[in-house]
DNA sequence: AATATAATGTGTATTTTTTACACTATTAAA
DNA sequence: TTTAATAGTGTAAAAAATACACATTATATT
């Protein structure tokens, strides 16, 4: 009637034209030295969601990110030293705004690492599974959800926005097909500003009308 | 880093053209003499799915049904005693096959009954939220998941169907088209038996061919 | 036997959405 | 000025979704 409690958190971002994970080598009993995702046991007075986004706080130097729910996973078997219950989220953010080399302030971790989501190794406990998780509610949801513009930067360009459907539903899309769609669904707003930096045409950057897009779907 | 752990379960079936949920009325504080959706805490060495099965079991005396994960939760002012973790399942059964008039065999409730899922009334804790959720999952993934097969009877008329689609997606259909596009889906064996007992002309029996719809969805 | 009742079962035309497909334009670097 | 790399654009065909109404059949009633 009683367990121990932690939660886990998948964070996800999009970088280099890929889907990211970002995670952890742990540093402790059990699976010390294997990739885990990031996560923790729940304080006694803590609220769940805050655990989480202190997890997430403590990876990537950001607060109020976008959480969902995967799952409660209970198993027996899960631990060694009997059942832990965790609560898996996925997190969504922008790798521009990540605070990189963020020093680990705990001890049961020794670094953090962005994986491409196609090249995670075998992981601690159930992580894979967990992975499997996201990857597919991020994938049924995309349509509904603002997962792609929690991943991309506020202003982003067509192709960008196209490489993160893509890296989420692992096909590609035809280039026309996609922006036609995008525009007849009408929440982008086009902005008179583009790209800089780059050695070739400059893409013209969209931003989300939140507005708009909470407007056809709730 | 402990806490109480419990599960509950929303459970779902078709009867009278209509989708009901099983309510019990609690004998037991908090919440004394409301409404709640089925649940209890889970034992030490049992298994979180062995737990909803046997309170599923408790209520409806079948095994080996239908489960889906809607979710954790875990606020610290959920109940007056401190934090209960709560997973919620919703389970789907057949209204033919549930063991109806079942005694209680638990003293924290008195009696179970089955709601339409429309005229619920206001809940114990958190559990409207819960129907909420599950109401809505049913709806979402209503195209991909056998859940309308599992609340109704093996063999089924087409108009029971569209009957399942109607009331969990919240509209009228087109009799002409859902009958057209549930052909064109290819997985329902149309059977050469016909419904009995009613008044009127006999409607053809289908059932799912469960081989092709997996074939098609995964 | 005739009639009333209640639900079953069926087709076509229109609109909307999805798909397939290739070249010119622009910018910066060499 | 040439090269390299990506941006940006339209049309035709196919598929899917929608709107819409009546004859058929089995039973119950008179």
């Amino acid at each position: 009637m009683l367990s121990f409690f932690t939660v886990d958190c998948l964070i996800f971002t999009f970088h280099d034209g890929k889907l990211k994970v970002l995670l952890t080598e742990r540093n402790e009993y059990p699976y010390r030295d294997w990739w885990a995702m990031p996560g923790y046991f729940v304080n006694k007075d803590e609220e769940m969601e805050d655990a989480v986004n202190r997890i997430a706080y403590e990876h990537t130097g950001l607060k109020n990110i976008y959480l969902e729910q995967l799952a409660a996973l209970a198993g027996l078997k899960r631990h060694p030293e009997g059942r832990i219950l965790t609560v898996a989220y996925m997190a969504l953010v922008r790798y521009d705004e990540v605070k990189h080399k963020i020093k680990p302030v705990t001890n049961y971790m020794r670094q953090a690492k962005w994986f491409d989501v196609h090249e995670v190794p075998e992981l601690a406990f159930d992580h894979n599974e967990i992975l499997r998780l996201g990857l597919d509610k991020l994938k049924r949801n995309l349509h509904y959800t603002m997962a792609p513009y929690e991943l991309l930067p506020e202003k982003f360009t067509l192709t960008q926005l196209q490489q993160v459907y893509e890296s989420i539903l692992g096909e590609t899309l035809d280039k026309r097909n996609f922006r036609k769609k995008m525009s007849n669904l009408g929440y982008l707003k086009e902005l008179d500003e583009f790209q800089t930096g780059v050695s070739y045409r400059a893409a013209r950057l969209y931003k989300l009308d939140k507005k708009k897009f909470l407007k056809l779907f709730s």
